[in-house]
DNA sequence: CTGTTAGCGCGTTCAT
DNA sequence: ATGAACGCGCTAACAG
C-alpha cells in the first residue's frame, strides 16, 4: 500500500522508459515528447508519484528552504512579521524553517549551525539583544549564502542587505503630532540604550522638539524594560518632579498603557490632560480605549519585504546586492479629542 | 574560501584514512579509536566542515524535520503554540517546518502535498475551518508518517493522536464562578457551531446552570464571529430583550471586551452590575481594565506537549499509539470585587 | 577497529 | 527524443 512511495524509476519500469525520461517529464523539460509527458504524468498520479525532494535538492544541491530566526516567535511583531515572510515564501516555492534566539547569542550560533548544516538558500534575520560581533553571521555570506536583515540588523557588519523601520522618522512624527495638539512638556520612555531602535526614536523624539523649538530636557527622558509596571513608575516619578507633564511618548505601548491606567486612577483625563503616544508592540489597539495614539510598524509588510529580498538575492547569482530598504511606520490617531 | 564546504571525503583524504572512518567518527560511534577520533575531529574543525544533512537525511530516509500546520501564526493561541512547538522540537534535535492554511482547506492540501515532498518525519496540525473530510491526513498515516492533531482535531479520523483543551469543563468552571458571584442571568456569545470547540464551550455553560438549578435559555445564546463589533450589537439586542442580565459568557475575549465597552459607556459597572468571562485569545489581558476574567488556553504547553506526543510516536518504531490528551485551562480571575 | 562496496532518489552529462 | 552511465554526500552492510 505504499502509495506515496513511487520513485521515478518505477514510474519508469511501468511504462518501459528510461528513469532519466521521466525525470525530464516531470521537470517539463523541452526535450521529450508530449506524449510521453503526458503518458509519464498519468502514471506518476495513478501510482501516488511525490518527488522526493530531499534527493533532488542534494543533487541540485540547493535546498529550496530558506532560515528564519527570530528572537521569540510569541511577540506578536515578530509572529506577524513571520506571517509575512511565509506569505512571500509560499508564493515563490520556498520552504520556511523558523528557529528562535530566546534572545541568547549562543542559541543564535547553534541555530546558524544548524541551518548551515541544513544548507539553506538564505537567511532571514532580526538579531538577538546579545548580538554585537558577527562573526557567525559574516560566515554566511562567506559562503555565498544570502542574509538580510530585518528589524533588528547588526552595525558591525560593514555590507548587508537589511530591511528596517525608519523609527527616528515614525518617533519625529509622533512627537510633532503630540505638539501640535497643544503638548509642550512631553516625558519620553525609552528602552535599553544598546539597541538601535531605543537610541533612533530618542532621536526623533529630540529632532521633533528642536524643530518647533521646545528646548531638550535630559529629566524627561527614562530608559527602563518598558514593562507594564515601568510605565507606572516612570510615570509617578516623573509626575512628582514636574506637574506640568501634558504628553507622553513611549517606545513601547505596554509602558505607556502602565502610564495611561495610573493617570486614569489619579483623575486624569487623556488625550485632554495628558496625550500618550506609544510604539505598539502588541495587538491590543482595539481593546483598550481610543485614547491611545499608537505608531503601527507593520511587521506583515516588513517580514514580506525582507523575504522577497532574499529571494532577489539568492536568485541572482554571484551579484550580491546589499541594499537596504526603510519602511515607514503609521500613526494611528486614536486621541481624536482637541485639547 | 569555502571553508564550510568540506566534504568527510576531504577529510578523509587529508588524514590518509578512509571516508567511512570519517562517518563513523563524526557518528561517534563505538567502532573506532578515540585515537582517530580525535584526529577526524580536528581536521574536521580545521577544514571548518560541516555535515550536509540532505545527504545524510537522504541516506538515512529520514529528515529529522516535522512539518507544522496552523490556520494562521498571526493568531497569537497559535504563535504561542508554535513557540511550545519549536521549544520542544529544538530539545529534540528537531527543524520544523511552518506553514499556515490561511483556513483554507485547498491551502492545507498544496501544504501537506509539499511535507510529504520533504519527507517530514511527523506532522503536527491545527486543521482550517474547511477542513471536514479527511482523506488527506489519512494519507499520511497510510504512509506511517506519524500525525498528532492540536487544538482543533477532525472528527472524521476515527483513530488520531491528538492534544486538546478541555472546552467544556473551563466554560463550566467559568460559568460557576459567575454564578458563585451572584449571577442568576448570564448569556453567552458563541462561535460558529460547526466548530467544536465551541460545542464545546456552550454545552459547559449548559451543564453548570443545570447543575446550578438555573434553567437555559435559548434566547440568551448567541451566535456570531466573535469579532468586538460583535460584542457590542449582541449585548446591546440581548439588553433590550432582557434588561436583567447580570452575567456574560463569552467564547472569546474580543467579544467580550466589545461588549464590556458598550456596557461601560451605558454606565454599568462591571463585575457590580454585570460580571464578564471570555476565553483569552489576545495578549490584552494585561492591558485592559482588571474586571474581566478569562480563561487561558495556555497554548505554549499545548504546543509542547503535542510536539512531545509526535515525537514519541516518530521514534516508537511500528507501534502506532493513538493517544488524546485534555489540558485544562486555567481560569484567571480578575474580579475580585464582590457582587 | 578499519577498508571496501553499494546504494538512497534524482538530475545531468554523454551518447545514440 | 530517448537511454546509459555517473555522481551529489553520506551511511549501512559486509569483510577482514
Amino acid at each position: 500500500m505504499k502509495k506515496g512511495n513511487a520513485t521515478i524509476h518505477e514510474i519508469a519500469k511501468a511504462l518501459g522508459i528510461d528513469s532519466s525520461t521521466v525525470s525530464r517529464a516531470l521537470n517539463n523539460s523541452d526535450r521529450v515528447t508530449q506524449k510521453t509527458k503526458e503518458k509519464v504524468l498519468a502514471k506518476a498520479k495513478e501510482l501516488g508519484y511525490r518527488r522526493n525532494l530531499i534527493a533532488s535538492n542534494l543533487r541540485r544541491n540547493k535546498s529550496n528552504t530558506i532560515g528564519v530566526i527570530v528572537p521569540r516567535i510569541s511577540r506578536h511583531f515578530f509572529s506577524s512579521t513571520i506571517a509575512g515572510i511565509e506569505e512571500a515564501a509560499f508564493v515563490a516555492g520556498y520552504n520556511v524553517i523558523i528557529c528562535q534566539s530566546m534572545e541568547k547569542l549562543d542559541r543564535e550560533k547553534s541555530i546558524l549551525n544548524n541551518l548551515w548544516s541544513n544548507r539553506v538558500d538564505g537567511v532571514l534575520i532580526s538579531v538577538s539583544m546579545e548580538t554585537v560581533a558577527c562573526d557567525h553571521l559574516k560566515f554566511l555570506k562567506d559562503n555565498n549564502v544570502p542574509l538580510v536583515f530585518f528589524d533588528r540588523h547588526c552595525s558591525a557588519m560593514e555590507q548587508s542587505s537589511k530591511v528596517l523601520i525608519d523609527d527616528t522618522r515614525a518617533s519625529y512624527e509622533a512627537v510633532s503630532h503630540l505638539i501640535e495638539k497643544g503638548c509642550r512638556k512631553i516625558v519620553h520612555f525609552s528602552g535599553p540604550q544598546s539597541l538601535e531602535i531605543y537610541k533612533n526614536r530618542l532621536r526623533g523624539y529630540k529632532e521633533a522638539l528642536e524643530d518647533h523649538g521646545i528646548g531638550f530636557n535630559d529629566d524627561l527622558v527614562v530608559s527602563s524594560t518598558l514593562m507594564e509596571v515601568d510605565g507606572k513608575e516612570m510615570i509617578q516619578d516623573l509626575l512628582h518632579k514636574h506637574s506640568d507633564i501634558d504628553g507622553v511618548f513611549s517606545a513601547n505601548d505596554v509602558a505607556a498603557i502602565g502610564a495611561m491606567k495610573y493617570l486614569k486612577k489619579k483623575g486624569k483625563r487623556i488625550p485632554d490632560d495628558i496625550a500618550i503616544v506609544g510604539f505598539s508592540n502588541e495587538p491590543i489597539s482595539e481593546a483598550i480605549e481610543p485614547s491611545l495614539t499608537t505608531i503601527d510598524q507593520s511587521g506583515f509588510e516588513i517580514g514580506r519585504t525582507a523575504c522577497n529580498l532574499l529571494i532577489e538575492n539568492i536568485n541572482s547569482k554571484e551579484k550580491v546586492l546589499d541594499r537596504t530598504l526603510i519602511l515607514n511606520p503609521t500613526l494611528i490617531k486614536r486621541d481624536s479629542t482637541n485639547r
